[in-house]
DNA sequence: CTGTTAGCGCTTTCAT
DNA sequence: ATGAAAGCGCTAACAG
């Protein structure tokens, strides 16, 4: 049906080989046969078959990149960040350098193919939304390894089920072991196993065990108890994580409000059950223990990462306990919500109650307020993923990295009763 | 290397042919074979290996997602919308309706297989980001093309440079040849060379010759210029559109505007050259006329359709007329940016200027004050679309349908002097 | 520098 | 109901 490289081949009056040879720019053709194959490319309007070639050379041009909720920013910007790196670094004028071409050190050994309908050398970025759920996130690690993936980069926090961790660990490690390259990024290294091996444990509030390292000190540096990974002899360093500190960077947030001189703080906190939220809110926790403030269990709400969440935790707290001077969110979108339940009840930013967020992202600053909040470098460390999905970049030191956050201190926290 | 499809049968002692056809379940097997095809398959931790299959076959699980910007909400949530009814209908529980599911006509004839490592009826929906760079754009459509996807989906306005145009065209025909179907989504339709076919014709205001199709009485005819795509025979309907009423909700918003009493209105366009930009702005202008409001040019400025794009070109605007007593924005985004500017200079909104939008993304409706916007039903659209794509709903009459905007009105808008 | 020739792993008639 | 065998389109040695 379709033109195939034997068409290309009977048209130019050559080899298949040499016509795979000229596409593939990686064995020299004399300048004469190219032309002649290139003009039967275009002629004929052939596109590679992927699925034919990536069977044959054991691996294809794509790159998979799992995001939790791809309808939030947070997510959206780490994503770009990825892709436009994994897809010849060009890609939004937001990504900063854009020149990463430049030096690679692709196989384009001989002058390349002319058009579009050619090109090897670049990756297919694709993105893949599992919408927070464990099982879909499973579906398309297995879906990205049945496409023999070149890369896989896992963003966000992760579920904190052991059974699911488990399959998890397993899953990456199948892909690793098949070759794929995996970057964790925003997550969490992997710590299979490291829980008690109960693989029939569910939920297991007391799943907890293994999370004290990486920020007794000071920071960024990388607990040396449990062994990770396990790069199990055949992966040479397939596995690389780039973490968020999110729990000295929450850590940082409340301790900025407790200077200026707040007591009573409500803490609207992510979903249950995942790295991201238990960490900041220990971060939290932290800030509040080191200066001697009690932190009464009523003064937490659990909800979503989103707006709506922000708003009915609030009234929540507010209900609870109108005592409160300030309001931490889990992230800024939340964080957003919570202003608008306050403004709804009247109350006025930062003048009757502080608010602060986490992530920085780019509507933070333009809120009513501008929010105090941590920025988390999303633009960089999706870059840095996608480097390292490419194999453009060498691995940080022990395959693991952590990113700080930087306190960003707006308009939306003040002195209380200012 | 890896588990082949050989080592299952051989471990379940039946020929490749019976592993192939449980695991597809496309044709009759005893149980007692099924179950111990099924027993090696997890005992090996067999994973399908797509590009084989795919190649055989002839085609793939994979539906592409095209988008300008994945950071930007818009697309995320069109994008989210596709890609939860592609994946199984289920994802987010934003979603809405879950049990698609129930009546599906798959080829799930026989008990299906029974873990993450084997469903075959499942699409791998992958989004990709184009940064609305119209290469990218056709890169991904070839790399798409090269996979076989079965599906792809474009979201969001195109480019009106002829060229391009053209190439996209030929794009889509190719693909729809070769048996993906296309869906445009958010984009009018494809009427490749209707305006002119001057190569470097730019923006091209007066481009607008044919565009008060598809709403008036008649509807969806293409202009009948130049031969268009040509389903030529092979493609029964392998293409079709879901446009967005841009035009008309432009046009009622600022009817909005001046039913309240204003006659000095700024606009914000997003960038020249879009199919977007210029309908909203061809709306917008409409609406003026109609009313006999003069509409100067410096009273426009082109911009992104970002934040900062709303901020600097509110500068501008209030540089060159400080009459204004409103601003509609081509979008949210930008809007935001226009109250962030506003209220820099000192300015009440919507006191002293009201402010628009366009698209009513989550955010607008808590921002300070409410956004008053058109709500285009970006997850129904995208849900709407992702069905097309998965051929689990009939095309629209004429391979079209015209999506409107609802007029929103909120706090950011009043009488001029208020 | 170019052609020949095996497969890659799976699907799919065609037999049995 | 199951097996045998012929490709799908491309890549990668290996010869020339």
């Amino acid at each position: 049906m379709a033109v195939t490289l034997a068409d290309v081949a009977a048209r130019a009056r050559v080899s298949t080989a040499t016509v795979s040879r000229v596409l593939n720019g990686n064995y020299p053709v004399a300048e004469s046969t190219r032309a002649r194959v290139l003009r039967a490319v275009t002629d004929l309007e052939y596109v590679v078959n992927g699925p034919a070639s990536a069977l044959a050379a054991a691996t294809s041009d794509l790159v998979g990149i799992l995001v939790n909720d791809i309808a939030d920013p947070f997510f959206g910007v780490l994503a770009s960040a990825v892709q436009s790196e994994v897809s010849g670094g060009s890609g939004m004028p937001t990504a900063g350098g854009a020149g990463t071409r430049t030096g690679d050190g692709s196989t384009r050994h001989y002058p390349g193919p002319p058009n579009q309908l050619v090109r090897t050398d670049e990756k297919l970025a694709v993105v893949c939304n599992t919408g927070g759920c464990p099982e879909r996130e499973l579906t398309y690690l297995t879906l990205l390894q049945r496409q023999r993936a070149s890369a896989v980069v896992l963003t966000g926090g992760a579920v904190e089920d052991a059974v699911h961790a488990e399959a998890v660990a397993a899953a990456l490690t199948r892909l690793a072991g098949a070759g794929t390259r995996v970057v964790l990024c925003g997550r969490p290294p992997v710590t299979s196993g490291v829980d008690g091996r109960r693989p029939e444990a569910g939920p297991a509030p007391q799943a907890r065990a293994t999370v004290e390292h990486s920020h007794a000190g000071t920071a960024s540096h990388v607990a040396a108890s449990a062994p990770q990974h396990m790069p199990s002899q055949h992966a040479p360093s397939q596995l690389v994580t780039l973490a968020f500190d999110n729990r000295g960077g929450a850590r940082r947030l409340t301790e900025h409000l407790v200077s200026l001189g707040h007591r009573n703080i409500g803490y609207v906190a992510g979903p249950p059950g995942r790295t991201t939220t238990r960490h900041r809110l220990e971060g939290h926790r932290a800030a509040l223990a080191t200066h001697g403030i009690p932190d009464p269990a009523h003064r937490t709400v659990h909800g979503a990462y989103d707006r709506a969440a922000g708003y009915d935790a609030t009234q929540e707290l507010l209900r609870r306990d109108a005592s409160l001077t300030a309001i931490v969110a889990a992230n800024d979108t939340a964080a957003l919500g919570v202003c608008a339940a306050l403004r709804d009840r009247g109350l006025r930013i930062p003048g009757d109650v502080s608010v602060a967020g986490f992530d920085d992202l780019p509507f933070s600053a333009d809120a009513a307020p501008a929010l105090t909040t941590v920025r988390l470098p999303l633009q960089e460390a999706g870059a840095r993923a996608g480097r390292l999905a490419m194999g453009r970049e060498a691995s940080p030191p022990g395959e693991v990295a952590t990113i700080r956050g930087e306190l960003m201190v707006r308009a939306s926290t003040s002195v209380p009763y200012s």
